[in-house]
DNA sequence: AGCACGCCGACT
DNA sequence: GTCGGCGTGCTC
């Protein structure tokens, strides 16, 4: 291990790796339980009894027996050292060796610095590294041990036989304790312990069968010296065995039909000989392309030459590419993924999400064939162990994928690229709440690698870190072919002649002539569904969900006409939804609070734009992207091949437009809304909504045609709206700094977040005030040795989700490590006193406020 | 999380 | 005088 020992982990003078303590044996392991309450989640030691300590290694799983009920828990070894008196020790019941999973000392460290910095449980931690395939794999099943040498009862005979014949199968085959349960019922579990202290069976482990493993046959030429076949089928079979190298029986039988039988034969003859070969599922199919000449303009060649200056540094180095939509930043990533290739080391590419990764696979496929793989949560159980399990065991040497990628057992990593920096996909909302930023900083350092940020919209924070010097900065500041920026019109809709529709006067116009011409068109709309909520003019009240405290949405079953706005019209065709616990019901004849009948429906949705898109423009085929149309899979990747066909000529959608590949047709842009995100109480709203105007209006002509851009807005006058129109990015900045700075916001500080969540009201009530009384006495003793200014408590935003009530407090303070320290032991203290009635979550700099 | 220890109320 | 409530604390 490097680094990453910590003496609030590990006592300095029992840790020994190579220390003199090797003399003697290591008789001792330093353990971190697995699914234990974050009180509980600190190193325990255990005795190793002696058959053991041969396998025992660093890393590796065990099963121990933990707490009063000696319940067994998996735990990892951190440790492993020598004691003198081990007989307060319990001693580690068994090794899981199935799968062959460890985790090295950079995962172990990894998850020790992802404990300290997310409050999570090392665990958790542990769970988000390596895939469930892997972890659940430890299945434990019976086999005989040897030939019979014991006289058995009846019963126990019967059962003996069962688990002989079962594991005639294979060398990982018998019967689960499941399975023997199932077939001898309770009586069972007593034969088979009675069996094992026999010594008759014994008990082993192998990966599940759903994510285990999958082989096939593999013919190769035999060795020795062998007739050549006769037969002119055998003869051709023999041929592409011999030039392949070794085919699988299935490639075979595609190509030559069923031949099975002299596939065997030719194997008895010692002409071919098989061996079974584990195959991985693989989630795509690997298309290797001759090597493009990959041109890249001054510009690209001279980003490309710094990063790839940084890579051979051999340093841990962090780069942020920044350049314009349509500058190319694929080809520097491309071309710097070649060169680190080159010198033997492995790549992670990061996306920010899953409807991305078919475009960047499709692409990187092409160069790089096999020595792809891709990770994220999309993938089956099975698909992503095999992947998982192809990058540890050397074949990959490139990783695309999501957030979760950047756990990637690759050992010897070059390069992190993290393309769309800014997305807050990167940082995860559930435990362990990582930003993959910090992941990758981390690996980077423990590998002496290179983490590249791409984006044409950095995070305020990245571009500070960049201008300061911490990152290197490498921009590109020329559109490929030199296309022009796309012109942009802020269009105020304040004087709307027509305020039903959202589609304002000028949009309806550019979207006319790019018909006419017969050129596409993509519009962005911000919210799916139909109208944003419905209010009751009498009372005011606002629909909201029975569940949550936010309101809902209405969606439309089909077309419906947005100028018949009756409740009652309204019923016949949609329901009211709730975007965040999915719960629906019918449209309400009347207000729930005040019954008036004057319920109505205001905002707009993508089903809405869709409707009067229709209205406007009968017969022209409309394509709708969002999660209600994307929900099955490869929809996404189907429908934008469609429109990049040309299939139709409007593209409407959510966030899903604003990001993809670029569609060379595409010449108008279209914001419907951009005023959505501007007004949240969210610190970092402005620099949402640069990001998604930016990217929108950067999906217009990127070919020859020269684009046009329309936002629609009710504050025409805003600067963010003003500067995204102009692709200002460095303007933006350059405001958004002063602004972060005076009112001292990240980059400038940072931001905890304690979530307290319950679903009693008043124990939450109470647990909140309990917590506050101890923030400020933790507070007091703090005073001094970092800046802390607390806010709240209060009511999180959302107040009530899926019946959970939840407050929250927001500290502006510096995260250094007497901060953690105090929300470390804040968190233990809290976990014991409250137990799991009330929870609390610490989240330093969360995704959003 | 489980599980035990422990200190107060309603029963034999 | 005992059975059982769940508050508090520990788990190598």
């Amino acid at each position: 291990m490097k680094s990453g020992r910590r003496a609030d982990f590990w006592s300095p003078a029992s840790c020994g790796e190579g220390e003199a303590v090797t003399e003697k044996s290591l008789n001792t392991a330093r353990v971190y339980i697995l699914d234990v309450p974050y009180s509980a989640d600190k190193p325990f030691d255990y005795y190793i009894p002696e058959d053991m300590r041969n396998r025992m290694s660093e890393g590796v799983f065990v099963s121990v027996p933990f707490g009063k009920g000696n319940r067994q828990m998996t735990a990892v070894v951190f440790g492993l050292f020598f004691s003198e008196d081990v007989s307060e020790l319990k001693a580690v019941n068994r090794l899981l060796e199935a799968g062959g999973l460890k985790l090295n000392a950079e995962m172990r460290a990894l998850c020790l610095f992802m404990k300290e910095h997310t409050f999570c449980t090392v665990g958790d931690a542990v769970h988000a590294a390596v895939p469930v395939g892997a972890l659940r794999g430890m299945c434990a099943f019976y086999r005989p041990c040897g030939p019979l040498t014991v006289e058995l009862n009846d019963s126990a005979k019967l059962v003996y036989a069962a688990i002989s014949d079962a594991s005639e199968e294979g060398p990982d085959a018998g019967l689960t304790g499941k399975q023997l349960l199932d077939r001898f019922g309770g009586e069972a579990s007593e034969l088979l312990s009675a069996l094992l202290s026999l010594k008759v069976i014994e008990r082993r482990y192998r990966s599940e069968e759903k994510a285990g493993r999958i082989y096939e046959k593999v013919y190769t030429v035999a060795n020795g010296e062998h007739s050549l076949p006769t037969g002119k089928k055998q003869r051709a079979v023999y041929d592409s065995v011999s030039l392949s190298g070794g085919m699988s029986a299935k490639e075979l039988s595609e190509i030559y039909g069923n031949c099975a039988a002299l596939l065997k034969i030719m194997t008895e003859r010692g002409q071919l000989s098989c061996r079974e070969e584990e195959v991985y599922r693989r989630t795509f199919s690997p298309k290797k392309c001759a090597p493009d000449a990959n041109l890249l303009t001054n510009e690209q060649q001279r980003a490309k030459d710094l990063i790839c200056a940084l890579c051979d540094a051999e340093m841990p180095k962090a780069a942020l590419l920044y350049g314009v939509t349509g500058s190319g930043k694929t080809r520097v990533m491309k071309a710097v993924i070649d060169h680190v290739l080159g010198k033997g080391k492995s790549v992670i590419v990061l996306v920010p999400e899953i409807a991305l990764t078919p475009q960047t696979v499709g692409l990187f496929s092409s160069f790089f064939g096999d020595d792809l793989a891709i990770l994220h949560s999309g993938l089956s159980t099975g698909q992503r162990y095999d992947e998982w399990r192809r990058i540890r065991d050397g074949r990959a040497r490139i990783c695309v994928g999501t957030r979760s990628a950047i756990f990637a057992p690759f050992e010897n990593l070059g390069l992190i690229i993290m393309d769309e920096e800014q997305e807050h996909t990167y940082k995860s909302d559930m435990s362990p709440r990582y930003h993959a930023r910090d992941i990758a900083r981390f690996r980077c350092k423990m590998q002496n690698a290179v983490m590249l940020l791409a984006s044409a919209t950095p995070s305020v924070e990245s571009f500070y870190k960049a201008k300061q010097g911490t990152y290197t900065l490498c921009t590109l500041e020329k559109r490929y072919g030199d296309a022009p920026l796309p012109k942009a019109i802020i269009c105020d809709m304040r004087g709307s002649e027509d305020p039903v529709s959202p589609v304002g006067q000028a949009l309806f116009e550019e979207l006319s002539e790019n018909l006419e011409r017969g050129e596409q068109s993509i519009l962005f709309v911000g919210r799916r569904g139909y109208n944003n909520f419905a209010t009751c003019l009498l009372c005011g009240q606002t629909l909201t969900c029975t569940h949550c405290s936010v309101s809902l949405t209405y969606h439309a079953f089909g077309r419906y006409n947005p100028r018949e706005n009756s409740a009652a019209e309204r019923r016949r065709n949609g329901r009211m939804v709730c975007h965040y616990c999915g719960y629906n019901c019918e449209v309400p004849e009347r207000c729930p609070s005040c019954g008036s009948s004057l319920l109505q429906f205001v905002g707009c949705g993508t089903q809405m734009v869709e409707s009067e898109l229709q209205r406007c423009f009968p017969g022209v085929p409309l394509l709708r992207l969002d999660a209600d149309t994307t929900g099955e899979k490869n929809a996404f990747e189907k429908k934008l091949e469609s429109f990049r066909k040309g299939n139709e000529k409007i593209m409407l959608g959510t966030q899903m437009v604003t990001k993809g590949h670029d569609f060379p047709d595409v010449t108008l842009v279209g914001v419907i809304s951009a005023d959505a995100g501007l007004y949240m109480d969210d610190y970092r709203a402005g620099e949402h909504t640069f990001s998604l105007i930016a990217q929108v209006i950067g999906r217009a002509g990127r070919a020859e045609k020269p684009g046009r851009a329309v936002i629609q807005t009710y504050n025409p006058e805003n600067k963010t709206l003003q500067l995204a129109a102009k692709q200002d990015y460095p303007a933006f900045y350059e405001n958004e700094i002063k602004l972060r700075r005076s009112l001292v916001f990240p980059p400038f500080c940072d931001i905890v977040v304690l979530n307290i969540s319950g679903k009693e009201e008043q124990e939450l009530k109470q647990a909140v005030r309990a917590l506050e009384g101890e923030l400020k006495k933790a507070m007091k003793e703090c005073s001094g040795k970092f800046p802390l200014v607390l806010f709240g408590p209060f009511e999180a935003p959302l107040y009530r989700v899926k019946d959970c009530y939840r407050m929250r407090c927001v500290l502006k303070t510096k995260n250094c490590k007497s901060l953690r320290e105090m929300l470390h032991a804040l968190m233990t203290w809290f976990g014991t006193t409250f137990k799991h009635k009330v929870l609390l979550s610490a989240d330093i700099n969360p995704s959003s406020l």
